[in-house]
DNA sequence: CCATGTGGTGAGAGCGCTCCCACATCCGTG
DNA sequence: CACGGATGTGGGAGCGCTCTCACCACATGG
């Protein structure tokens, strides 16, 4: 107010931040000097980069993101798509693993991962919009159902996309990361007939998801292939209250069954519960194999026998294939697929072995 | 390059987002009634509001954040951060309320959520950078340890800040939520007495965490006010595996023991393992509390007797609680603690009833 | 000797937005 | 009819940064 009223920062209490303008006088050089030491340091003398490292430690200078955003139309963050805001849905430790693996691939960059949660419907537009207004470098979308047609909309807009999951709309040259599910659902299927169960179910996922239509159709064929009927198939949501309703009625149109395959581990539990509920054993009445491979699950009790698929690691690599995306935005990326793994454990023990 | 080059920005490919001056120019009107109009619309006539409003429409603008961040100083955006990135303890449901609570608390406002995941002392400098560098409007801390000086750094910066979980440091005037964790000790211990049991041990956490302490400390009091003696304490990592550990030396330095309160579900689960691993019966031989209400737990076998918290109504307490931080910074906010409950599973059941 | 680089530098424009201020109306009141 | 006070409007500056460009020293080649 009185003075010169732009003094480098100090005194405004609430941000404190030196200017690039502060760093370059205490570095005794000019701004667009200083700029450079900064940014890589190409065509910068060791003297000037040295004194801008220090001054930088001195001052404590961070860059001012919004400034470089407005003229690099870079953000340095990318959004990781998650359409189900429900806190039952995030239990799901696959989000977790999903969270920490693009973490883990950002970190050495220096972009900042951002969560859009959006309820389908209500705010998605919210959310494209702000996808599309440039707000985010990139995104990773991940649990989308086929009614959500980021596909679609976000292949066509040119923001770098990686999708965890393989999209029901193909040929946007939108790459993604995903696990063999329909192998998953094979191996769920041929283990249950290997250890002698033949009367089989499954309760496999919503069917607006691609990962619950591969494992249904894998599951299917591998029933075929051990030469059993097509049992019946009810859908659930992947949430254990889900897989417990979706097992009543499994269980009450078809009390016969001796084995079930439930798309998810979550809905694994339910079908146990329901199954116990009705006063069957497991493993011995009717053996249970679960998908995920969740932790909690694999010691507690007699264990789940499930499919495992690396979560962490598939999330990883869709980070870090987004990272390419963006930095190489013509260069077109093959789809990663995952292999699946069966993992035998107790609710398919015993019975004809 | 051929004409004026600097068009709308239609033909630019990449990112397509008209600028002010297009709505401004489109809807007929100056830059400043437009940016007036976008922001609350005061002293802005009806007409021209309604022709920019349907400009807005018309060309599908967003304000450009980082124009607008440039000049206000606020970003649009808040950090979550979790100075724990290991996929193994993101998969505590802890993290999952936090996430969806404090985006349940963010809708609504254009605020954005920036997940800050560090590793202790590794990069915490840089997000410490981050945070003070105005990236952000401000930031919930959660899970923090004692050697984190969140509350001492960020207490002084000035950036609004809101911790879930008693800080270490007080007097700093950040504003927390927590649970009454001392109650919940307190209750845990009251009901393994009540339900007969007189040689109690516990699974603590970690000792350099305020819930963790709270809890022990209520634990104890109330193991005092049953007439009983104080049993051993082991510290375990919140982590079933941690559980397990800790479990194990409890029982191989007190075998005698026929009540354990462990102080996380997750570790309550390691404790149950051990324990029937050493061929003892859970509830009979030994009762186990744990603490959090696990969703996946509550159902699962026996069902686990556990003290319940309300983590995504306090996440979402949080969330409302930064938003007003940041919109009256001099505000002073007093604490919000919940209150702690019992919930009685199988657990803890029989024995001398 | 001048032409042509080549590494290093600084001035200046401008990214898209908000906010201050000057100005132009249109009132109601003395 | 003159005047202060609303009410609405547009021009302009400037937020902190990057990037182009002109420039300056030298070195190198003919």
């Amino acid at each position: 107010m009185n003075e010169k009223s732009r003094r480098p920062g100090l005194l405004q209490a609430g941000r404190p931040s030196p200017t690039l303008e502060d760093l370059a006088t205490a570095a005794g050089v000019s701004r667009s000097t200083a700029s450079r030491a900064i940014n890589g340091g190409l065509k910068v003398s060791p003297e000037a980069q040295a004194a801008v490292d220090a001054a930088i430690v001195a001052l404590g200078y961070t860059p001012n993101r919004a400034a470089r955003s407005l003229v690099t139309r870079r953000t340095g963050s990318i959004a990781l798509v998650i359409p189900e805001p429900d806190a039952r849905v995030m239990m799901d430790p696959f989000f977790a693993a999903v969270i920490t693996g693009v973490n883990e691939a950002l970190r050495g960059t220096d972009m900042q991962l951002v969560l859009l949660m959006s309820r389908a419907g209500d705010d998605s537009a919210r959310t494209m919009r702000y996808l599309r207004g440039g707000h985010v470098d990139g995104a990773i979308v991940v649990s989308f159902h086929e009614a959500d047609d980021w596909a679609e909309t976000l292949g066509t807009t040119g923001l770098p996309t990686v999708f965890i999951g393989r999209p029901w709309a193909m040929g946007f040259g939108v790459p993604y990361v995903d696990l063999d599910n329909f192998e998953g659902g094979r191996l769920a299927a041929r283990h249950l007939a290997a250890t002698g169960r033949t009367r089989l179910g499954t309760v496999a996922g919503p069917a607006d998801m691609t990962a619950a239509v591969d494992r249904l159709e894998g599951w299917k064929q591998g029933v075929r292939e051990a030469g059993l009927q097509p049992g019946p198939v009810i859908h659930g949501d992947f949430t254990t209250a889900g897989g417990a309703e979706a097992a009543r009625d499994l269980l009450s149109g078809s009390p016969e069954l001796d084995g079930v395959f439930a798309a998810s581990d979550l809905m694994a539990l339910g079908v146990i519960d329901v199954v116990r509920g009705g006063g069957r054993k497991v493993p011995e009445d009717v053996a249970i194999v679960g998908f995920d491979n969740h932790s909690l699950l694999a010691a507690n009790g007699m264990g789940l026998t499930t499919v495992t698929q690396p979560m962490v690691d598939m999330a990883v690599t869709a980070g870090k294939l987004l990272i390419r995306v963006i930095e190489n935005p013509e260069e077109q990326l093959e789809p990663v697929i995952y292999p699946a793994e069966l993992v035998v454990r107790g609710s398919t023990a015993g019975h004809g072995d």
